[in-house]
DNA sequence: CGTAGCTTTGAGTGTTATCAACTCTCGTGG
DNA sequence: CCACGAGAGTTGATAACACTCAAAGCTACG
């Protein structure tokens, strides 16, 4: 059975403990530090963590005791509106960073759960905190870590704010396509591993918009869908909708 | 003429240079530091840069070497897309910082405008990484402020992506309050410093229909509207639409 | 006091949500 | 091994909310 679903986001053979091993490493906390720092952040990292598919990491009020860097799998973060409507706040793939939101408050702001079969790294904020003083390429790539979430949440922002449907979908296909090339994984094919519902809620969209769009972007030879088996097919005419550069020549069927 | 472009968001009379003497001490950076280490700080501070109306603090694409904390004034961050859509991503208020969005490539990856006459302090940000290493307070208020930015942006994620027109403005006009309020300010009166245009960028809305709703909200008796001169009468009715606590029992006139 | 920009208001349209039915997929148990 | 059922996904019809275009009123500044 080659069909594995951590595996499907991409597959990492060096299953040994410490983040000196870790392939994740250029993406996660230890960038750039010494050898040296590294064990020392290696010393921070309680345990590794699993989680099965729906399974959650935290929930909304809970305190603040540690970040997660994914190591594989996949988790979505949601808040919450009385009223049924839900909100995707962001999807997770490995060598990311989740927590981070929850420092302001000491608690977390936003649920997570587990995509998929995943893998958490998981780290006691205070020690990390700790560390951080004591290596200042530690703190600098904390730093960075937030300042980048706070980008792409501004990307979102322009994103829900001012995109048609068709280029919010689009976009975030390409954004998966990105992550996924980061990882080592092949960018134009892959797995997708919420429903058509998460990525409406993420996208601001009903679910049905989301699969519409699919079939659509698929009949126009964009992509290629098979449930939840995605291809890219143009990526440059994908990349024009995203950016909203097909506005005049679109060739809408 | 007690009409004063500053005063308008809050009145400040400690014009005195340090942050020793800041009122907005306790909403930023030095929040919870010893005197000493206060000191520490105010060295850093280069100099305090007034804005003109329309002026830009900094440009995308422009590298980054200092954080802002705004003293006096407003100003909005915009992000771009190609064609002529524009998102704001932000209003600032007195007590909040800008640039942290930079951290994360050295570059700016929006602007930011004043709205109007403002005053910002300058701290030059390698100064203020190294101090944070030495301070674990000041370590520890960077790391919430960014987190707090991170929130703000997940709950602007959840109005943009799930909330009608109607909801995002209501929420809108709350946050104003609140903020102008933990200035000291009325949070029931206050004159809005950006433009219906600005607005409807921000809230992913045509200025028409933030236009529109003003309208709707004054006839309807929940705030009173003079140009940009605004007055919340019915704050809990207007709390309650904002969390959309009003779906059911709806009096739309 | 005139002009330019901002704001309001109106009419018509379109994109996307909603409601609804049907199909597909996959896991479970007979 | 096949049938069944539940959840996920697709597709269609209809309607609403918010956009666009348009014109007139207002404000503020030179």
């Amino acid at each position: 059975m080659p069909k594995n679903d951590a595996a499907a986001v991409i597959s990492i053979s060096s299953i040994k403990a410490a983040c000196k091993n870790c392939t994740l490493q250029e993406l996660c906390l230890p960038l750039g530090l010494t050898d040296t720092d590294i064990s020392a952040l290696d010393r921070l990292i309680k345990r590794r963590r699993m989680l099965k598919k729906g399974e959650m990491l935290y929930r909304v009020g809970d305190p603040l005791n540690s970040l997660y860097a994914i190591r594989t799998g996949a988790l979505k973060t949601t808040g919450l509106i009385e009223d049924g409507r839900a909100q995707v706040t962001g999807f997770y793939l490995p060598g990311e960073l989740l927590g981070i939101d929850a420092i302001n408050s000491d608690k977390h702001p936003c649920s997570a759960e587990a995509l998929e079969s995943s893998e958490v790294c998981e780290i006691p904020f205070p020690s990390l905190e700790d560390l951080a003083t004591k290596i200042p390429g530690l703190q600098h790539q904390l730093l960075r870590i937030m300042s980048r979430e706070i980008v792409r949440d501004a990307e979102m922002l322009m994103l829900l704010g001012r995109m048609t449907a068709e280029e919010r979908l689009a976009s975030c296909l390409m954004s998966f396509s990105r992550r996924l090339e980061r990882l080592g994984g092949a960018p134009e094919e892959f797995k997708l591993s919420m429903s058509r519902q998460d990525l409406g809620d993420f996208l601001g969209l009903a679910l049905e918009t989301v699969s519409r769009l699919l079939s659509r972007f698929h009949d126009e030879g964009l992509i290629s869908v098979h449930g939840r088996q995605i291809s890219l097919l143009d990526m440059n005419r994908l990349r024009a909708i995203a950016t909203g550069n097909s506005r005049e020549n679109n060739a809408s069927a």
